[in-house]
DNA sequence: ATTCGTTTGCTGACGCGTCAATAATCTACC
DNA sequence: GGTAGATTATTGACGCGTCAGCAAACGAAT
C-alpha cells in the first residue's frame, strides 16, 4: 500500500457523473414501478416467477436466479406474500424446500408493469446511447464485473 | 403508449451486465469501508465535513452538497452522532439551523479510510478503463443524468 | 441406523432510505 | 407590529438489505 494515488480530474469527474447517473436512473425506474404499485425488489422477483413453469420455482432457484442470498429473499417473499403477490407451498421432492408461485394478482401486477418498465429503461437509458456506446458500456461492465478481487479478497 | 418495444439482445445484455457491474463495485467498496469501520453513507458525509471550515457545515448545506433530503440526513447524523463521529451545535445566525462538525474520532476515521477507498475505486474501476472509455462513460453519464423526464414527469 | 457435515429456509436485530407529519423559526408583506 | 407563507430540522412508520444464528431435513460414510 503506497501513499494514495488520488483520482485525476478526468477520472474524478467521471466517477461523480457516474454516481449521479445511477441515482437519476434508479429514481426514474422506481417512480414508474411505484405507479404500478411495485418496488424494484418486487419486480425483480416477479419477472423470473412469471417465466417459471406452472408449479413455480423453488426458493433456492429463485435466489440463484436473481443472485440474492436466502435471507434477503425470505424477507422479500414474506412482504410479497402478505400483499398477495405470491404464495408459498411445500416442495414435494425435498421437505426443506419451498415452492414459490405467482398469484393471479401477482401475474396481473407484473404484466401491467412490464411495458412501462421497459419504456422507462429505453427513454432514460438505452435510447440515449449509440450502438457504439452500448458496446463500450457492455465491455466496461463485463470487465469490471469479472475483475477478480486481485490481491486481498 | 404504444405496444411495448422490448429490448433487443444487445441492449438486454448491456443492461444486465451494467447491473452486475454496479453490484460488484458496490460490494467491493462497502467491504473496504467496512474494514475501516464505516458505511458508504458515513463516508459520503465525512468527506465534505472533513473539507469544511473550522466551524463545520450547516445541515442544509451538507444536504445539498451530497444531494440528500433533510430527513435522510437527519437519520444518518443521529446514527453518526451516537457513534461519536460528528457533533451538532446550534447555528449562531439562524436558530432553525444546525451546525455539523467532525469530532476528532470522525476526522481520524475518514483520514484512515480515504486512501484505501481511492485505491479500491482505482483497482476495481478506474484503472480497468482506458482513457477513451473514461471519456465515453463520462459522456454517457452526463447525458443520462441530464435527460429530462421528456414527456410524463 | 447413527453420525457428521451440508443445504435449505426462516427469524431477529439493526443500518439505510423514503414519505408524511410536526414544530420552530425566518421573511415578506400589509 | 402582526400575520401568512416558506424554510429548516426532526421524528415515526415502514420497506429494503445484511449479518449472525437457528432448526429441519438431506446425503454420505461408517
Amino acid at each position: 500500500m503506497s501513499n494514495p494515488r488520488w483520482l485525476d480530474e478526468r477520472a474524478a469527474r467521471m466517477w461523480r457523473a457516474f454516481h449521479e447517473m445511477r441515482r437519476h436512473l434508479d429514481k426514474a425506474i422506481e417512480r414508474q414501478l411505484a405507479d404500478a404499485g411495485l418496488s424494484t425488489a418486487d419486480y425483480n422477483l416477479l419477472v423470473p416467477l412469471s417465466e417459471a413453469p406452472g408449479d413455480g420455482l423453488r426458493a433456492r432457484d429463485l435466489a440463484s436466479h436473481v443472485d440474492w442470498d436466502r435471507s434477503r429473499l425470505s424477507h422479500q417473499l414474506r412482504r410479497m406474500e402478505q400483499r398477495g403477490l405470491i404464495t408459498r407451498r411445500d416442495c414435494p421432492t425435498d421437505a426443506r424446500g419451498t415452492m414459490i408461485m405467482l398469484t393471479p394478482a401477482g401475474r396481473r401486477a407484473v404484466e401491467a408493469a412490464a411495458p412501462g418498465h421497459v419504456e422507462t429503461v429505453r427513454r432514460h437509458f438505452v435510447d440515449l446511447l449509440s450502438p457504439e456506446e452500448i458496446d463500450t458500456l457492455t465491455a466496461i461492465s463485463t470487465r469490471v464485473r469479472d475483475s477478480g478481487a486481485d490481491i486481498a479478497p
